[in-house]
RNA sequence: GGCGCAGUAGCCAAGCGGUAAGGCGUGGGUCUGCAACACCCUGAUUCACCGGUUCAAAUCCGGUCUGCGCCUCCA
């Protein structure tokens, strides 16, 4: 299995530092409001690396926190007249609710950066000791970056370009800075705003200080993975790469994975713009599996564009696997028992041809636009080969073949089936009669009623089926 | 100014040295009372443009054009 690793910018074979194990630390969002469809790519494209590294046979423990103190809390929590910890529990809730119907699968551990201020000072002493960190007049705690000899090697930026950057680093408090290179990693309370007590000030900490602690704590010194968007290499992950490095005396993570940012109809999107969407916004439109289907229907270090029509253009896509295990699942109610036959194994042999398809697209990198073109495939195997006909040992191996695939890439395909309530199942009975009698215009009366219920009716050659729309 | 990414059919998107996957859409056909589903056929003599390397380039090198991201909180 390969891995495009920000550090070296080349895929690299990956080897786990303990065999058979993942160790994996995603940064998660900041939980002020609800999460957007941007904050929502990395969920859906690490949670697939995750899934798919278990089909391997990984062990991963796979940790992604909430960074739940910060200025926009803050901020939000004065606004409703609150205690931030209201705004960020509710929104933690809430996440937790969209990830569901994206299906990501919770982090082993989702840690809250309020929750390990201990470990953040722990840290936080231990730079100041080895002389990476120094307190200014006021308490405010600094990271010498200039100590910290490998400072620019994620993001491939040199100290000096840094400094030439013709932007003034000056703002407010910066002053008291040794260098403008040097970022907080603790800083003194406002009027107002929550507070640690610590050796320094009471205070809170700096953004990038948690997630070199959390990581830790969970984790150890060295992981394997650490993941999130693109825009987070610099300055927060060179900066975790700084302290726990300076910290540890250990390489950090081994390998670095950046999703590319999600556009909207080729605009970034932003409240300003007019175009900015939240998980909850897209789930009043559409079921969250086709966001997810979208989303990896492209490479996840590509910028992706979201919009209407390719929206729906993912949904009939999505719908074309559904219906094809739907299919399966029809013919299973009345497919013989008993062995597979010859010409149904020498298919299946075929059919094995797409999960290592599959497999070689994933282990390049996660391609997973390149893993759902070998669904597709099998699709249409089964949509082909498939038929009344078959035994049901056959028909239950390549529906079983398509759902774990789906599965690996998160997308739920095989559908429960409902019950209907009796009302509309003695429509049905009743149209089929009707159908019968060749009184088609009743027939189709009562398609349209139920359509106008939200229920889609097929005749199909095995019979009435019958799906939500 | 520094660093980096992208430009492949109407749309989306793989491929990254060996002669263009897949999906959506369009049009035609088979099936069907009709519709839907499904299946078959329909699509780039060509991969932004110009040069170069090579037996061979969408893939490598140089240049041009266009779009975008980061360098500040940001997934």
């Amino acid at each position: 299995m390969k891995i495009f690793n920000t550090l070296s910018r080349q895929k690299e074979e990956f080897v786990p530092l303990e065999e058979g194990k993942v160790s994996m630390y995603v940064c998660g969002p900041t939980v002020y409001n609800l999460i957007h469809i941007g904050n929502a790519r990395p969920m859906i494209v690490f949670d697939t690396a995750r899934r798919y590294m278990e089909h391997k046979g990984y062990a991963v423990n796979y940790v992604s926190n909430f960074t739940d103190v910060d200025d926009k809390i803050i901020k939000k929590a004065n606004e409703e007249g609150v205690d931030p910890s209201v705004i960020s529990e509710r929104y933690i809730e809430e996440c937790k609710k969209d990830m569901q119907a994206l299906n990501v699968r919770p982090a082993t551990t989702h840690p809250k950066a309020t929750e390990e201020i201990g470990g953040m000072i722990e840290m936080i002493k231990t730079l100041i000791d080895k002389d990476h960190a120094y307190v200014a007049q006021d308490g405010t705690v600094y990271f010498k970056t200039r100590s910290f000899g490998q400072y620019g090697k994620l993001s491939h930026k040199n100290l000096d370009d840094l400094r030439s950057g013709g932007r003034s680093l000056l703002v407010s408090g910066e002053d008291q800075k040794q260098d403008p290179l040097d970022f907080v990693l603790w800083k003194p309370k406002k009027e107002g705003e929550p507070y640690w007590e610590s050796p320094w000030c009471e205070g809170r900490p700096g953004w990038h200080i948690e997630c070199s602690v959390m990581s830790k704590r969970y984790l150890g010194d060295e992981i394997d993975i650490h993941a999130g968007g693109e825009d987070l290499i610099f300055p927060h992950h060179e900066n975790e790469i700084a302290q726990s490095e300076a910290a540890n005396d250990k390489e950090f993570a081994k390998y670095w994975m950046h999703n590319g940012f999600l556009n909207i109809d080729n605009k970034k999107m932003s409240k300003s713009e007019g175009n900015f969407f939240t998980v909850r916004d897209i789930s009043e439109k559409y079921d969250l599996q086709v966001l997810r289907f979208f989303m990896l229907s492209a490479h996840y270090r590509s910028p992706l564009n979201f919009s209407a029509e390719l929206m729906e253009a993912a949904k009939n896509g999505l719908e074309r696997i559904v219906t094809s295990v739907a299919n399966l699942n029809y013919l299973l109610k009345n497919a013989a028992d008993g062995e597979m036959s010859e010409d149904e194994r020498k298919l299946m042999e075929e059919a094995k041809r797409y999960i290592a398809q599959f497999d070689t697209a994933m282990d390049d990198d996660f391609n997973t636009a390149d893993a759902i073109s070998a669904i597709f495939d099998l699709v249409k195997f089964a949509n082909t080969h498939v038929s009344e006909s078959a035994g049901r040992a056959f028909v239950q191996a390549v529906k079983d073949e398509i759902v774990l695939l789906s599965d690996i890439c998160g997308l739920i395909v095989d559908k429960q089936e409902e019950i209907l309530d009796a009302q509309i199942e003695e429509l049905i009975l009743e149209r089929q009669a009707a159908r019968k009698a060749k009184n088609f215009a009743r027939a189709d009366e009562i398609r349209d009623t139920l359509a106008a219920q939200g229920i889609i009716l097929e005749d199909t050659r095995e019979g009435v089926k019958w799906k939500r729309a």
